[in-house]
DNA sequence: GCAGAATGGAGAGTGAAACTATCCGTTGAT
DNA sequence: ATCAACGGATAGTTTCACTCTCCATTCTGC
């Protein structure tokens, strides 16, 4: 498979697909000549793990490069590999302040009250955290004392995750290491966008029912 | 409130301030003389409402100020505003191809077997084709049969939002028709990222407990 | 009352990001 | 034999989200 035909089968131009190698998001093909390479099924799957990562994921091509850094890396156990994966989709802002340092410790206490095996650096409780802090100026909850309407609700959706979640890493294929660090990198954010479009959806249903038709209101 | 003030309420520069006045996405103060103008609360939970848009939902400056317009358009009716907040939250890109296509059929008869009262250009429904082109393109789910485990999961996952989603828009204060609007539009994107981040360490739970350890695997 | 900082408004400038185009000498297909 | 396609490298382009610099005014603190 030549570069041409990589292009065809990913819908990438030759010339961003000659910029990902230049960045080492693709791995080369094998030289048959001076000016000739040989591509094959994994290009293929690496333009489509790109292309997904940074259309479903809105990650940088730096922040891609980081994961499949990780993805590529053989010495990086399976496990290890998708914690950074997992941080890499995490956009990193500046966090310094103190809300933030507040909702922090509003999370680390979900995590022990649900007994979440997560590293502590893990960029996922930062993203929680930066939720809670816009929710907050919004007034959907209240950082001092998230009892009422807060906490009760997200303690029902870790216990819902939580069931989800094991069924979904049970569906990952008994195959290669890279491909099974591949298949949990995109099942993150794919299931993530279909999810966040159902709810949408739903929304939409939601509101036409209470604001919807001819009532002005 | 001057626009120091207000640079330091939000943590926005005044030199981004200016930019956001430019741009329309910030109505400007009550003039007081020629270079001097007052800006109040309403100021301070626009500005902060941009940022949400912007951090939390990764949208443009050109997309925030579509959704800024419909915000401030009083002629519009609240769920006619709501709906042009959700489209604009979507990223547009070319869909054209046959995948998508496909995709999209799927989306119809999912919305049609849930009775969901969606616009037929609601913008989710191409975000949720993308999600599972994206996803057929990984195996994970197959367009052409969608029956085992694709479709079942979806429909269970559409029945729980749509209780989640009478739930949500219930708790939408009954206050101005803007403010009504803003708590739509924040809540639409805030709660979507408590919940993927919640998504996330359980996954990363569950990966532990499947992959972690020791075991090299 | 007066120096110096802050203000609104407008234009130009900046740096990063994600490609895209051009050039080169080489090679493969017809 | 010719001519498009190739890899490799460098330079150029476009968009975005600010940021900087001016300016004439106005407010603030002494």
């Amino acid at each position: 498979m030549k570069i041409a035909a990589l292009s065809s089968a990913t819908g990438a131009s030759v010339a961003t697909l000659k910029y990902y190698l230049r960045e080492g998001l693709l791995h080369p093909g094998v030289a048959t000549a001076v000016n000739q390479a040989d591509y094959d099924d994994s290009h293929v799957r690496r333009v489509r793990l790109v292309r997904a990562l940074v259309e479903l994921g809105h990650l940088s091509i730096a922040e891609v490069a980081a994961v499949i850094a990780a993805v590529d890396d053989e010495e990086v156990p399976i496990h290890d590999a998708f914690g950074v994966t997992q941080d890499a989709m995490v956009p990193d802002r500046p966090r310094d302040d103190e809300p933030h340092a507040l909702a922090r410790s509003l999370v680390e206490a979900l995590v022990v009250r649900h007994d979440l095996r997560v590293r502590p650096v893990a960029e996922a409780r930062n993203m929680l955290a930066d939720a809670l802090v816009h929710m907050a100026e919004f007034g959907m909850v209240d950082l001092a004392s998230p009892s009422a309407d807060g906490a009760a609700q997200f303690d029902a959706f870790v216990e819902l995750f939580k069931q989800r979640a094991d069924q979904e890493i049970a569906f990952v294929p008994d195959a290669h290491r890279s491909e099974m660090v591949e298949y949990t990198v995109v099942g993150t954010l794919v299931v993530e966008a279909a999810m966040n479009a159902i709810r949408r959806l739903a929304l939409e249903d939601a509101s036409e029912r209470r604001f919807g038709g001819n009532a002005r209101r």
